[in-house]
DNA sequence: GTGAAAGCGCTAACAC
DNA sequence: GTGTTAGCGCTTTCAC
């Protein structure tokens, strides 16, 4: 594994053609002022010697690599990988190469610290622009293009987020569809967006049926299990307790069924339960699930060709894009007449 | 988007701070030599100016970037992702950063070129070390340490690999266990060293249990679901078919189900059907399958910590490392008395 | 059409 | 303990 064959650079390749450096590289970068035969000569001593340009002296010195990025908080979660499979997936065709970039130093995704640092350690030269997957600031430095992925505040950037408020209300509607009347809202963490999109959609639903606000039915979460579990316990005890739940996501959805079980009441006879998201490995550990959908690797498909737009410096349809969500109906609910 | 601000380099803090570039280069890299009031209000200039070092100019000069990579070809493969999260969650706390490399100008994943470039491109300073998903070449450009997984073919490089041999074993002979004689076999990619290692697997199971070679129940693949059908078709349709087929991946195993389905056999109760691998979204369309099960993330968890060791110059134990594959049992396959 | 040389942001001698 | 300076591999004027 040592460092056996030393690194070969434009230099090597220059003297083996017998050119100079700044030739190899208008070779490298397609400059048309070089002679075919020098051109072909050229090509064939770097095929030789299996050169290939550096990427960190390329983009030290020049304004365009080729490649973008995707900074990550934390790689190992389902929302993020779906996301990085979209933005793989969406990468391949085009003349980009693509760098998730994550960081093992980072204690909490909550500190914006980690954004900055490692935005601007990037976009100092490796990468053309880069896309920043559910920031918690809004103060990004933006050397280059940027898009942000379900942003979890709101900022000035060009950014691709799921229609939560529309999901919500399509839920909501579902229910009230289905004859429910009262109507539980498990909460988001409330200073994310989504979050409060999706309790937005939720209330609106209400509003436009003409069903009370009851302050009763609403129980703040945080995404979590746990969050479910507790605010289900809490709308169950309620003196006149709401015959369906509607989660702000996939997971605080689980803890609803846990509570409900716990509780003696059966899904969907006693309780509907309802979510949002539907990610996997929840996705596969509550089949059942009626869920509003989040497209999560579309999300990444179409953040990477708003990218690869402001790359290029083409105009931008709109600085927001919405990913639409879907409601998929599952066994989880059921009407009451 | 414009790129408004300018990036803050090495020197704008020196002289924010009224020292000389070298001082802060210390100061960035924990040298012990800086006096302490120095050390303090050069690193309060940087906090106040959110300056991060390049990493493009940072990798040029210097050997340790803190930084390694996983070089994929297909980041919107489930294999490839599996690992990544498995990679992304090993670097967790560790004191490195992560860049997964994947390029969109890349046609086809068998031509050995690309590993070759995009190795050296990363190789050539910025990253201190790659892991290489499923090389395809023997002959890689070692510039940096490197850990190869799942290799597709046998290199002298430090692997990762998971017990092919022995699931196919366990897998042949608890089908043996449950009273089968005649077990087809629908094989992977021929010059793959997976697909070999389970071919092998198969017969030695059957060789230890004084169970003839049949090569007609032996059928060629290449991992793909039309393999499996093709290869079942045929195994169906011999004089004496056999009792149970074992496929060398999840996807021809799915379409070995199809096929026995098509000749208007029941699973299990006409044929049993064991797979290898268990990957989704296979692994969630088919979850009756009795499978080998790949622990995939696991192998990127075991291939980051490898690749750490050979980077901090630790002994490696040995050069393979063999990651346990475990058989699960589902209800695709019944024993014959 | 091609070469020489400056310099991108940084680190590592080597001075002082 | 701190500053000066030579390059790392590359692109890009500017000469010729």
């Amino acid at each position: 594994m040592r460092r056996a064959r030393k690194t070969i650079t434009i230099r090597d390749v220059a003297k083996a053609a017998n050119v100079s450096v700044s030739t190899v590289s208008r070779v490298l970068n397609d400059k048309d002022d070089v002679s075919a035969e020098t051109y072909d000569k050229v090509q064939r001593v770097i095929a030789k010697l299996g050169y290939s340009s550096s990427l960190a002296a390329t983009s030290m010195r020049s304004r365009r690599t080729n490649v973008f990025s995707v900074l990550i908080f934390d790689l190992g979660d389902p929302f993020s990988l779906e996301l990085v499979m979209g933005v793989g997936r969406a990468v391949r065709g085009t003349e980009y190469d693509l760098i998730v970039y994550s960081s093992g130093r980072t204690a909490s995704s909550t500190e914006p610290e980690w954004e900055r640092r490692h935005l601007s350690r990037l976009a100092s030269g490796i990468t053309d622009g880069t896309i920043v997957v559910t920031p918690t600031t809004a103060d990004l430095p933006s050397a280059a293009p940027l898009v942000v992925v379900d942003p979890h505040v709101d900022n000035s950037f060009p950014a691709v987020i799921a229609t939560n408020r529309k999901g919500a209300i399509a839920a909501t509607e579902y229910l009230i569809g289905l004859g429910h009347r009262r109507i539980g809202f498990i909460g988001g963490r409330a200073e994310l967006l989504s979050a409060n999109q999706r309790q937005q959609g939720y209330q609106e639903a209400l509003q436009r049926a003409n069903l009370p606000l009851d302050l009763d039915l609403i129980q703040s979460g945080d995404y979590t299990q746990k969050a479910g579990f507790q605010g289900a316990q809490a709308l169950l005890r309620l003196p006149d307790p709401p015959t369906a739940i509607f989660a702000a996501n996939d997971g605080s959805a689980f803890g609803v069924m846990r509570a409900a079980q716990d509780a003696g009441l059966s899904i969907p006879d006693d309780l509907s339960v309802i979510g949002f998201d539907n990610i996997p490995p929840a996705a596969h550990s509550i089949p059942t699930l009626t869920t509003v959908e989040q497209p999560i690797s579309e999300m990444g498909y179409v953040a990477t060709h708003m990218l690869i737009k402001l790359i290029q410096g083409e105009p931008l349809g709109s600085r927001l894009d919405h990913v639409p969500t879907r409601l998929i109906v599952r066994e989880s609910c059921r009407s009451i007449k």
